[in-house]
RNA sequence: GCGGAAGUAGCUCAGUUGGUUAGAGCGUCGCCCUGUCACGGCGAAGGUCGCGGGUUCGAGCCCCGUCUUUCGCGCCA
């Protein structure tokens, strides 16, 4: 007895099962129709099969019919193809099925984008038919290694003993962090809950209740605008806890899982097995960056004495009035010619910078071109050439300030040189622990000092830093992990001590009654034997994109949302009706328009 | 909120210095074709050049405004 659909899979068919028949069912992915033989390719999630029908077959007239993205059911037998006509390409390129009969399930409309191919397509046709996108080869491969990568995550967390815990969607808003998602209470009145921007405070509460190795392929809300590399609404982390631990045994725990993570799916690629540790503020003297891509292999150095009264009147002067100003050298080999520096130079001013100094060194000017050389002199130069190790061919490029003002311009500056100088392996992963981040920094906007990360964070010192400390020289034991200049996560030691988090947040003008009422899980659940305890949490997203080297989270998401937080395929966010709006005690106040 | 880029057939795009009837490929429809796998050949249908205004004898092209999409900044503890 035959199965009502079918008996194998698209891409199953083997040379082994020629003289078989065989019952398959799936979408029609191209036609070929030579007037006396016609060829189906038929696909299902499993890959691809082609069917024969010719006018012998009492399937010709429905195969005849059909067009692409038809659902038809298929009865033949399995042969060999002619020889000569064997595909190589295809898995089941050695064999094809000569249909004796053919159903059609289900028609297609004329497609308003083609899923045979991979051109780009724009992002709101792609949306509205997101089920088409999807049968699409290389979004559907993508979304398959996402799953994988989840599943692979959620089985190697569970071998080293970590216990997955699901945490409230419906909770409450944080005053900290980014723009919550509010969900209007109807038993109460003008109140909302929030949808949480990260289990935080809840995985914190796991470890104060005794639990231990709490982890969670947790959902993620946020209402901010979102970038190529950061979705709008919603995302996932592997969020994980742990108590009695060191940022040292957290880090022993979690690199294993993820360089396993990557030496699974790197495919072609190679796993760099070197993670350094790299302080933040080192992070960004040599790399312009709190996540820098460590296969670029410039480094960045300070030259200011070289600068200091020289001839160079643009940097000595910044120098002379004022002791915090540094210039920065951003070493680029092989970049040695003057269109390279002047290329460089112009893409300096379309990013509102004055321009880019440099000093390039070509036979026959093996002193030292281009104007900074010429204004400080031999001496000078060479002394810079020989700091930074440059020789015949290089280039150097120059950036003066106060560091906090420019490095960020110098970061992207050594991106580009590593990418216009093709220095960055491609076929790389490389990671790097940054740690020892700021605990606090200004906030020119509040005019006040800020948490710069976790405010659940302990500072490094304890309550006798934050009593005695320079507030700005306070690190945390907060860390990033970084692969290829991507984020790919963020975590803490926590501060478990109540009265350190009281006076850690004093610190950024906020009193205990406040801290008390905002955070009030929080603060009494320290008030009853709080372990030490410390996390992080990963963004799945960007690791798959990362493995699958995607440039748009879209390409590794099923349903994501546009760039104006719109649902384009289930039309959200949408209207509500009046007796909803009367139910949660909301009238709308729209803005005109 | 701000800045860059884009918007021409169902889809991807071309369209010269402002000048006749706005083109191509894919797709769709019709005809032909017995070994293709990006099949091939012939033909047809399909357009408010995002929208509104302006300049001009004449605008897809120039100007102003506006909308949409996208990338970035702000924002994202």
């Amino acid at each position: 007895m035959t199965h009502a659909y079918r008996s194998h899979k698209c891409g199953e068919l083997r040379a082994n099962n020629i003289g078989q028949t065989t019952r398959l069912s799936g979408w029609v992915h191209r036609v070929r129709d030579h007037g006396g033989v016609l060829f189906i390719d038929l696909r299902d999630h499993y890959g691809m099969t082609q069917v024969v029908a010719d006018p012998d077959s009492p399937a010709f007239k429905n195969a005849e019919k059909v067009r692409s993205e038809w659902v038809i059911k298929v009865d033949g037998g399995v042969r060999a193809r002619p020889s000569g006509t064997e595909n190589q390409d295809m898995p089941t390129g050695l064999i094809e099925v000569y249909a004796t009969s053919i159903e059609v399930l289900s028609q297609s409309a004329e497609l308003p984008l083609p899923v045979f191919g991979e051109p780009d397509y724009p992002e709101d046709t792609r949306l509205k038919y997101r089920f088409l996108d999807l049968r699409r080869e290389t979004l559907h491969k993508n979304i398959m290694t996402r799953t994988k990568v989840v599943s692979h995550l959620r089985g190697a967390m569970n071998d080293i003993g970590f216990n997955e815990f699901s945490t409230p969607i419906l909770t409450a808003s944080s005053p900290e962090g980014a723009r919550d998602f509010l969900v209007p209470s109807r038993i109460h009145a003008g109140k909302f809950f929030a949808l949480p921007q990260a289990p935080q405070q809840y995985k914190q509460l796991l470890m104060v209740a005794g639990f231990d190795k709490y982890f969670q392929i947790a959902p993620c809300f946020r209402d901010e605008d979102p970038r190529a590399d950061r979705l709008p609404g919603e995302f996932y982390q592997l969020d994980l806890e742990m108590s009695f631990v060191t940022q040292d045994d957290l880090f022993a725990t979690m690199q294993p899982v993820i360089m396993q993570l990557f030496d699974t799916f790197k495919g072609t690629k190679t796993v760099r097995a070197d993670v350094p540790r790299i302080p933040h503020a080192e992070a960004i003297r040599r790399f312009g960056s709190d996540k820098p891509d460590l296969r670029n292999p410039i480094e960045m150095q300070a030259v200011t004495p070289h600068f200091a009264g020289s001839g160079f009147k643009v940097f000595a002067g910044m120098i002379a009035n004022d002791p915090k100003v540094e210039v920065w050298a951003i070493p680029a080999p092989k970049g040695g010619s003057r269109a390279f520096c002047d290329r460089m130079n112009s893409w300096a001013q379309s990013q509102g910078q004055p321009g880019l100094g440099y000093v390039f060194w070509r036979e026959g000017d093996e002193g030292g071109a281009g104007p900074i050389a010429k204004n400080i002199g031999p001496e000078r130069t060479e002394a810079i050439r020989t700091q930074m190790g440059l020789g015949v061919g290089d280039a150097c490029f120059f950036v003066a300030g106060r560091p906090e003002k420019f490095y960020k311009f110098a970061g992207d500056a050594r991106t580009l040189v590593g990418k216009e100088m093709n220095l960055v392996n491609e076929n790389e992963f490389a990671f790097a622990w940054i740690v020892d981040f700021p605990f606090y920094e200004w906030s020119e906007e509040e005019k006040r000092i800020d948490f710069a990360h976790n405010p659940f964070s302990m500072p490094q010192g304890g309550i006798d830093a934050l009593n005695k400390q320079d507030p700005l020289t306070i690190r945390a034991f907060q860390y990033d992990m970084v692969c290829n200049g991507f984020e790919i996560a963020s975590g803490s030691i926590r501060n478990h001590s109540p009265e350190t988090m009281v006076k850690a947040f004093e610190m950024t003008g906020k009193s205990k009654a406040e801290v008390e009422e905002q955070f009030g899980g929080m603060y009494r659940a320290f008030q009853y034997g709080a372990p030490p305890h410390g996390g992080m949490a990963f963004g799945v997203d960007r690791l798959v994109m990362l493995i699958v080297g995607a440039s748009n989270l879209r390409e590794i998401t099923l349903f994501p949302m546009n760039q104006q937080a719109q649902d384009l395929l289930m039309g959200a966010p949408s209207g509500p009706t009046p007796k909803q709006l009367r139910e949660l005690h909301i009238r709308l106040n729209l803005p005109e328009s």
